[in-house]
DNA sequence: TTAAATTGTTAAAATGTCGTTAATAATATC
DNA sequence: GATATTATTAACGACATTTTAACAATTTAA
């Protein structure tokens, strides 16, 4: 079976107190996230659109532009995206607010940041569970139970077929050696290239031609969206 | 049609002021829901326990026992039924608490009563789509009482079958293993390959031949709809 | 205790999977 | 553009899994 791989997720923190974002982004940052910093709701909101991380941790109380505002901002343009909002005890009327809009998590200060980390944790969890990729407007990919639908309905694959496609996509956009390719789902076997090709005619009759590419001689891709 | 499959939801309403429980239950007593009050927290959760209402709306202020320590204790005993709050101006630590516990809406007096209405209605619609799974043009299933409809007449069903159907329902459009199949429906037991098999034969021949899909050498799914 | 319903076993028929081979189409290289 | 290489398609057959059906054992309810 193929092991895992998890994308490193990004992480974006909104507080104008230097001293807190740099304490949370030492605390947070390790090989499974890279967190950039943000010192009010504007530049916030700038670096959520160029970065598109997959967090925001936000203060709601800053003196220039608002961790309120740009929360709705944001929801406005991806209602999705997780929001963790850190408050002072004093602003619960807003944090209320922030509640109402759909934020997932809130912590008042002061807080155990071993708390938010695990908070974190659990959340990049869920969000590496729920790869679901497009690999066209028919055909999506569930990344976890390497199962393929077509208009949500499930195609039924072996499992040697959800390993092929499911190595494709973690070269997505890149080819796969026939070579490669002959190892992974055949491990330790003499494989013939005719062996491989019908394998990949097979799969095709059961999606669709231009699904997987092929190049000639080297080997196959695939190209989600 | 489906509505016979219903069942009448249950509102339990726990206040103290009788003038506003009162306009609530007149407000939203009908065909579709019977509503149960209560006076304080263990009047609450007494009536909770025999009850089994589906939607509690509970005041989080009352001079006896508290709502809040009623949401909590009843959360430790269903934690996935819909408590909506009823908040004082002046609650909001209470209510904080009470939305970390997880309640599923909040309103802070004096509010629109029309706005806790239309907000219960689309809380039943929800509860009423995962109570009710349409699994054909024919046939339909109720969560609830694990009980399978063919064109609204009960299909005699085994206990093992209805099971059977409910971890598929569980996993809705995705693959349910073999392995995961005999785990549930036979614990602790071995249990051969045909005699799954045979299981599903005799399904079928009570249901339908294409109710149930068969993944070779993997599983069964079902695709509702 | 008997009759009916449920559950398990077995074996043949049907279907699905997967490697082989061969004819045709596409692509690369000179 | 001709030739060699590689890819696609289609058909055959071995093997695995599933479906079907008949019979036996067990449990449940009358």
């Amino acid at each position: 079976m193929i092991t895992k791989l998890l994308h490193r997720l990004k992480i974006l923190i909104v507080e104008d107190e230097e001293k807190l974002s740099k304490l949370l982004k030492e605390a947070i940052s390790d090989s499974f996230y890279s967190v950039s910093l943000a010192k009010d709701g504007i530049d916030g909101f700038n670096k959520f659109k160029t970065i598109k991380p997959d967090i925001i941790i936000t203060d709601i109380n800053m003196p220039f532009c608002d961790g309120l505002d740009m929360t709705i901002k944001i929801k406005e343009h991806n209602e999705d995206i997780p929001i963790i909002v850190l408050s002072a005890f004093s602003d619960k009327t807003k944090l209320l607010k922030a509640i109402d809009i759909g934020i997932s998590k809130y912590y008042i200060k002061p807080f155990d940041p071993d708390e938010l980390i695990s908070y974190i944790s659990t959340l990049a969890e869920k969000l590496n569970k729920k790869q679901i990729i497009n690999l066209s407007n028919e055909y999506t990919f569930n990344n976890n139970s390497l199962s393929l639908y077509k208009n949500s309905s499930l195609v039924n694959l072996t499992k040697r077929e959800k390993e092929f496609l499911y190595l494709l996509l973690q070269n997505q956009f890149e080819l796969v050696t026939n070579e490669e390719i002959k190892k992974v789902l055949w491990v330790n076997e003499e494989v013939s290239s005719e062996r491989l090709r019908t394998f990949i005619k097979r799969l095709r009759l059961k999606t669709s031609k231009d699904l997987i590419q092929n190049v000639s001689a080297q080997g196959y891709l695939i190209s989600p969206l």
